[in-house]
RNA sequence: GGCCGGUUCGUCUAUCGGCUAGGACAGCCCCCUUUCACGGGGCAAAGACGGGUUCGAUUCCCGUACCGGCUACCA
């Protein structure tokens, strides 16, 4: 490669960012990355009806939280600034003025209204070819008539006229060889009445002015490439042209289709990467950040939707990941969304991450269940149960017992079988413990089966009523490795609780 | 409808003409565990269909079917 990778992640801002837009910002940035490359986030705001509140700021704060970090961006700067098309505008009218000078594209003077009714009259009405003729538009209209017009600042647009039956080609990068029949592809607005430009004109100006050398978008965009194509020949020489590559859409889990944000909400799993909070409607929609997903494990999840290292490898760090990309492992087909494999691959980077990395995390959700729990008890709590966690929110669930007593008591489980001389043993047990000198696991594992030996009683018979009086319930981790952490005067104060509960 | 793209276990995928088609998630069974997980072992499960090309096709070509994307002065 010769000159320098640059690649950019143009997304509009309106709204969330939703798993098929960071999956592009992944393989974006991973490309860039492996080549020693530069990657470029520039904000396409070009349609300001769409413009949102705070989905831009939304947009870096989610390519922080996966570590995907731009080199230039409207937040970080850059030698191409400005970073934000509406702040390009400038620019963009001359490229299009350039081109209907050049024939390759004309003024249409026909109004929204005017296309509309056309579109109820006429099924299928495209303004191409053969219905451009019987527009209102500078091929039409004579010369003076024209700039009468423009003279009057008539409200018009620019559009590109598409050449008559030739083929447009490119290579794509994962698809190979794709071509186009100019004939069938309608002439596209370029630039709007408001004099901002379509993503069609604004993205090959930009690519060529940022020096863009790769090209990542989802595969929606492909029916529009002979556009993008045939303008770069006409601008800027299809010598220069990045590379593109037109990545696999993310499906929905059941049925076919895009995955979209009603998709999560209908089958309960996030689909955007971090809770967005629509300003207009007030509608909340959560993110995989929220929904208890370490970085790790939501970048690696990405990163196999539609990839893979050809070896049977599958857990991943953004670091293995930079060094091992590669285009020729990148998949054509559309993968459907699997949100237990998601949770799976967070689960594998819960145990393989130190507990430090989460830790404050695990904190804060306990902080908003009540819990004001203790850093060092609290790491100890989570080497203990980390391996029984597959998002960051189970920790609430698996350690809350560590902290509280217990709210519920699933007696049920216990009482069957029941009698007095396991009260007996219960209440021998705590005089036992109270003598205790060391505390720990071991020890009390000693003393409660000589305990038992002692009265002729199975452990096993002892362990899960044990186990029930100190969590609640029948889950969690080595009985005495909590009786360890909960200590002797909370242990048996637990212990005494259920015993009264138990002979009521 | 038209154009473009896609098609290997239920799901994500490996295979770059030699296959007893491999792995992972999910499922089922067993072991470990005096709970629940984790972990270990095992079982079940796939090349859309039809034609070519070839000694040999999952792999290359063509057609069909099915699925998807696009078809805005939205990106």
């Amino acid at each position: 490669m010769s000159k320098k990778v640059r690649v950019r992640f143009a997304p509009s801002p309106t709204g969330g960012l939703h798993v098929g837009g960071v999956r592009t910002v992944l393989f974006n940035y991973l490309f860039a990355k492996h080549f020693g490359g530069d990657f470029i986030v520039r904000i396409e705001d070009t349609d300001q009806t769409r413009f949102v509140e705070g989905a831009e700021d939304y947009i870096f704060e989610t390519l922080s939280w996966c570590g995907l970090e731009p080199d230039e961006s409207p937040k970080h700067g850059g030698p191409f600034a400005p970073y934000r098309q509406s702040e390009r505008k400038e620019n963009y009218r001359a490229y299009a003025e350039k081109l209907v000078q050049e024939g390759y594209a004309y003024y249409a003077f026909d109004t929204a209204e005017e296309l509309d009714a056309k579109r109820k009259e006429i099924p299928n009405f495209q303004y191409n070819q053969s219905t451009r003729t019987q527009l209102k538009n500078s091929l039409t209209l004579s010369d003076d008539e024209v700039k009468e017009l423009l003279a009057a600042n008539t409200k018009h647009v620019i559009r590109i006229k598409m050449p008559e039956n030739i083929e447009v080609k490119f290579t794509d990068m994962i698809r190979g060889e794709v071509s186009f029949n100019s004939s069938q592809i309608d002439d596209k607005v370029l630039l709007k009445a408001d004099g901002m430009p379509t993503y069609h004109l604004a993205v090959v100006v930009d690519d060529y002015l940022m020096q863009i050398t790769h090209a990542f978008r989802g595969e929606e965009w492909l029916p529009s490439a002979p556009v993008h194509i045939l303008l770069w020949q006409y601008l800027f020489g299809l010598e220069n042209m990045p590379q593109w590559a037109h990545l696999p859409l993310i499906l929905k889990p059941d049925g076919n289709g895009k995955l979209s944000k009603r998709d999560g909400d209908r089958l309960g799993f996030p689909v955007f990467a971090m809770d967005w909070t629509d300003p207009k409607t007030n509608e909340k929609t959560t993110g995989f950040k929220e929904h208890g997903f370490l970085p790790e494990g939501f970048v690696n999840m990405l990163a196999m939707l539609g990839w893979n290292d050809g070896t049977e490898q599958e857990i991943f760090s953004l670091k293995e990941l930079v060094e091992k990309f590669s285009m020729e492992h990148v998949h054509k087909a559309g993968a459907k969304f699997n949100y237990e494999k998601a949770k799976w691959y967070n689960g594998e980077w819960i145990k393989k991450l130190p507990v430090s990395n989460y830790k404050l995390q695990v904190k804060s959700l306990l902080k908003a269940d009540g819990i004001d729990a203790d850093n060092n008890k609290l790491e100890e709590v989570i080497e203990l149960i980390k391996d029984r966690c597959t998002l960051l929110t189970d920790f609430v669930q698996q350690s809350s017992f560590f902290f509280k007593s217990p709210e519920t008591i699933d007696i049920a489980a216990i009482q069957p079988k029941w009698n007095e001389q396991k009260n007996l043993f219960f209440l021998e047990l705590i005089r036992e413990f109270e003598l205790m000198q060391s505390w720990n696991n071991e020890a009390l594992e000693n003393e409660l089966k000589e305990l038992a030996a002692a009265n002729q009683l199975k452990p096993g018979e002892l362990m899960l009523p044990l186990r029930i009086m100190l969590v609640g319930g029948k889950f969690g981790p080595h009985v005495f490795n909590i009786a360890e952490v909960l200590g002797k005067e909370e242990t048996i104060k637990r212990i005494k609780h259920t015993l009264q509960l138990l002979t009521k």
